[in-house]
DNA sequence: AAAGTATTTAGGTAATTAGCTAATTTACAT
DNA sequence: ATGTAAATTAGCTAATTACCTAAATACTTT
């Protein structure tokens, strides 16, 4: 179960256009252009990138770049491996499944009350 | 479907702990106390509280969460509805049940393509 | 019509965020 | 060992956000 917190770093992270593209990307694979780029002998994820790779999708400076990827890092929905000089990054779909299940259970209890609610009008009449 | 632009205001919206204890109260009734105070005749939805009602349970002034109601209410989360000389904040399911489409969209898909990388993989050995 | 209630608007300030460049660190390759 | 590549840290600025109080608006009740 994500905490109030968990969510709220979340949303803040995925309330950034910049931040958003990132994740869609890195979730859907829009940066595997840069398997070819890895480095011989290293296993990762067939959709991990890295974050030069990234950064080359936007007009932002690496540093910004990087310091987007370390907010995503720290709402937990990707992850940084740094493995020999270059960090790969990757999707953490545990959380998302999490968030996930969370807006399932909300839209279900809501639909749910409003069920009970209205068969109890009915009722009355 | 959510734009995203649309996705990116409802993102903002609930990454505010504010916001976010607002948009949690307003859908699971948490405010439902306020209903005696409401107005006779005027038809609401049980749900339904009003802007000062919320303010109540904050520590911040009435225009402050004002300006909360109204920027959830643009990333259309909830509505506001003026009868009488109240205003009416109101859940809107249809958003948050678009989102967690898209969540529930990007788990499965995301899993419906580690599937198919993996059985390949298999293939290959 | 005057007073009261509910809410928004206006205008201000302090804190946070998003960006930059330059410098540093770490690892790899020559 | 030295140079190159990848990434982060540091330190700065501009823009945005979250709050406030005071004033204005809109509606209701007396």
């Amino acid at each position: 179960m994500l905490t109030m917190q968990e969510k709220l770093k979340i949303f803040k992270a995925l309330g950034n256009e910049t931040r958003f593209l990132i994740f869609k990307n890195v979730f859907t694979g829009g940066y595997t252009c840069s398997l070819d780029k890895k480095q011989a002998g290293v296993e990762v994820n067939p959709i991990a990138t890295c974050v030069t790779t990234i950064a080359e999708h936007f007009n932002f400076s690496l540093p910004t770049i990087s310091a987007h990827l370390k907010e995503l890092k720290e709402a937990q929905i990707i992850t940084l491996e740094k493995k020999g000089n270059k960090v790969y990054v990757e999707p953490n779909i545990e959380t998302i499944r999490q968030l996930s299940e969370c807006f399932a259970t909300l839209v279900a209890n809501f639909d749910e009350n409003r069920e009970l609610f209205f068969s109890k009008t009915v009722a009355v009449h």
